[in-house]
Order: C-alpha cells, then structure tokens, then sequence
DNA sequence: CCACAATTTTGGAGTGACTGCAAGTTGGGT
DNA sequence: ACCCAACTTGCAGTCACTCCAAAATTGTGG
C-alpha cells in the first residue's frame, strides 16, 4: 500500500483532467466547450474522461464530498453555548475573514460564478449538490441532538440555515460580478450576516404583517421601514 | 380576435402533446420514454414537441407560470392582521382540505412523486423551478412591504417559507409511497405543519444548544426532547 | 374562387453528451 | 519472462436538441 505506480497515475491524470477542464470552462463557458476538447487537452481520450467523472457538470463541481465533511464538522464540533445557527454564522464569518472557498470569497470567484450563473446544467446540478448538502447536514443535526427520525425539525433548521448561507454567497458573487471592490462586498457581508442570522434566530414570524385597523386613509398597508419583526406571534 | 381556427389548432395540439407525454411518462418511466415515442403518440413530428416545449423535462412539469401567480396572490391577498407566514399556513392548511395539487396532496401524487423522484433530469428540474418561484414569491413580498432593492430579508422570508411547505410535500409523497393511507398522511402533516410553521415563526435561534456545563458525567451533550426551542436569543 | 402572405409543420442533416463492448496497453505480483 | 487485473482506447450507437429549407395549412384581399 506503499503509494503504488499505478495509484499516482490515477491521481494525476484525474487531476491533469480536471484542471484542463476548469481552465477551459472559466476560459471560454461551460457551454462553449466540449468534453472532446478537455479530453485532448489532457490527452487522454473521451471515455477516459468518463471513466473518471460522471458528467461534464462534475468536471467543474466535485467538490461535494469535502463539502458534506466540512459542514458535519461545524455541526460536531460546536461549542458550549453554542447552537447550530451559532456555530454556522461562527464558521461563515470566520469564511470571510480567511477568504474561504465554500462561500464564493477567494480569489477569482466572480468568474467562477459568471461560468455557473451562465450555463443552465451547471446552475442545475449547483442546486442538486446543495440538496445533496443539505440532507447531508440535516442528518448531522439529528444526529447531534439524539432526534427522533420521524422528527422533521433537524431538516427543518439545515433547510434554514443553508438558505441563508446560500443567500449570502449569491449576493457576494453578483455584487463582485458587478464591479464591487472585495472590501466593500466584504463590508457589506458582515452586515447582512449579522441581520438575516439574527432573523433566523429570532424568527420571521411577524414579517409583513398586515395591520388591523387601516391606517387613516392615507396609504392602503404599509410597513413600518425599520423594525417590521417583532417578537410577538399572538394572533388575534 | 373571435378565436380563429389557428389558434384553437395550436391549443389543442399542445394539450395533445402534454397528455399523451404526462401519460406515458406515468406509466413507464420519465427516462424510459423517448420524445420520439411521445411525437408518434401525439401524431405529430418531433420538431412539433419542441417547438411546443423547450426541453423533454417541460412535457411534463409546465405548471411553473400558475404556481407563481398563486403565490404572488397568497402574498398579496393576506388578510388583515397576517404576516406572511400565517398567510402561507393558512394557504397550505386549505390545501389539505381540498386535496390541492401544489403541495402533491391530490389522487395519484404518489405516482407522479415517483417518477420525479427516479429521474435526475427531472428532479434537476423541479429544483430550478422552485428556485424561480422562490425569487418571484420574494419580489411579491418585496412590493408588498415596499422594501429597498437592497434588503434581503424578503428573500430570507421567502426561502424559509417555501422550504417548509416543500419539507412537507416532499415528506407527504414519500409517506404516500411507502403505503400509507390518505388520512394518516394527512393528520400527521397537520401536525407537522403547526411544528414547523411554529418553528419558523419563533425562530430557529436555540436549536442543538449545547449546554455550557456538562452534565454529571453522564451522556456528553444530549438535549431535552421535548422543547429545546425556547425564545431566548442571548448568547453568553 | 384564387392568388398571396403569414404561420405552422415537417424532414433531414447535424452536434454533443453519454453508453456498451471488444480489443489493446500497462503495472504488479509470481 | 509471464500472467492477471486494471486501465485505456476506438467504435458504433442512442437520445435530446438545433438549424435550415421545403411542404402544408390557415387567414386575407381581390
């Protein structure tokens, strides 16, 4: 088990494929090139490309295992103190300090993601995957808190949770793809974190609330522009 | 404009196509039929279906244009005294009465489950199509609080809500499909609805909070089983 | 009823992802 | 050196989908 010959190979041509192919596609789209193309480019034939990637979307998008590891890990390790929305608004700010991948902040994601946003399969299997990932955390959390498997909560709060990280990362991708400078992206995250964690937290129960009595005959129904969540969920 | 032969022509070769492609699809198997097969059933060429329906995944999820009109009504024709959540469990409790189709509630939604659930292609799809009603139930609630371009919290709310009832629905066909009766699925998911729905209203805040002293030595990290949802939001 | 235009349908010839199979080629163990 | 298994390749084929130009059909004005 020394690290054969043969294993290395395997690792290098999968990794020569792969890294052919994502030039390509952040060169010219997704789209506008064919596995035939990666194929020569890293001189091997098509099936081999096959042989080792299952579709043309995941010579882009494989890294969907990491992934699933990475978010177990936040829900394992959490602190005292610490609930699952804690511990993944930690990780996400921690994400933006250190310019983490999962999230769309590195280096060059604007193009990264102008090359998803373009091509419909990859938008398609970006969603499949986040499925994937969700599921993947939902079972963590049950896992954690000892949940019932008839009990829907713990999907419930990955659903959540991911929703907003999601929301996150699409924002910051359209703002870098806009022209924002990463600082102000940056900037402008932090702030958002903070506001639709906190509306997680505290739940959206009285969002867009119609009021009771119609207000004097002046505007039919609208809200108050500043603080429109309040805690108070009686119904009358 | 009296309704020329032309388009009465049109209307009726379309609705040809859909039935004959939803039929075979039903009986064996999304994949397992071709657009040819559904061309020669519908009596027409192959180009004829496409130019029809843009994509094979269309003959048999076109709903999408309704579904967004229903959802911007819920939206907008929330009553007096109901957020948006209320008007969205309202909307999901009436579902359940009348056996509506949105939520996979109506006679033979197990199948149609099935065939979804067993094509790639088509679950891709059904994804991409709740992503685009997500982003069109959030510029609802946008207009409606009269929000700046710039909140994200309308589509935080939105995400959250269309999550939940699509926890549900999801969880209502796998109960069908694996035998359970009408009536059971449906008493279980007027509970689940109120959990959930509650849930969202309250906030997910204190979810798998892992309490600061360990306890006795006994289990590591468990949590109470019953309410471990409480509103406070402090974090020490 | 007869051109004539507009629209729809069709056939045919691609392209490109993906599959299955049979025949090489290569690495590892004997 | 030899063999087996794993890996690679070429080839033929399926299917969704596109483009284009030639019918076929429908609506319109004389």
């Amino acid at each position: 088990m020394e690290e054969g010959l043969r294993e290395r190979k395997k690792r290098e041509t999968r990794r020569r494929i792969s890294d052919m192919a994502t030039g390509l596609f952040l060169m010219r789209g997704f789209d506008q090139v064919t596995v035939a193309e990666v194929a020569r480019a890293a001189d091997v034939s098509v099936n081999t490309v096959f042989n080792y990637f299952g579709t043309k979307e995941d010579l882009f998008l494989d890294r969907q295992a990491d992934l699933e590891e990475i978010y177990r890990g936040i829900v394992r390790d959490r602190r005292p103190g610490e609930s699952v929305v804690d511990a993944f608004r930690r990780d996400f700010l921690d994400a933006l300090d250190t310019g983490d991948w999962r999230y769309g902040f590195h280096e060059g994601a604007e193009v990264w993601g102008r090359v998803v946003a373009e091509s419909t399969a990859l938008r398609a299997r970006t969603l499949e995957i986040e499925r994937q990932v969700m599921a993947c955390v939902a079972a963590a959390i049950a896992e954690e808190v000892d949940a019932d498997p008839e009990d829907v909560r713990p999907e419930l709060v990955a659903e959540q949770i991911l929703s907003t990280t999601r929301l996150l990362s699409r924002h910051a991708l359209r703002r870098r793809a806009a022209g924002e400078s990463p600082r102000e992206t940056e900037a402008w995250l932090r702030e958002q974190a903070g506001v639709l964690f906190g509306l997680l937290e505290s739940g959206v129960g009285g969002y867009g609330r119609r009021p009771l009595v119609v207000a004097e005959d002046g505007e039919a129904a609208g809200d108050e522009e500043d603080d429109d969540v309040e805690g108070d969920h009686g119904r009358p």
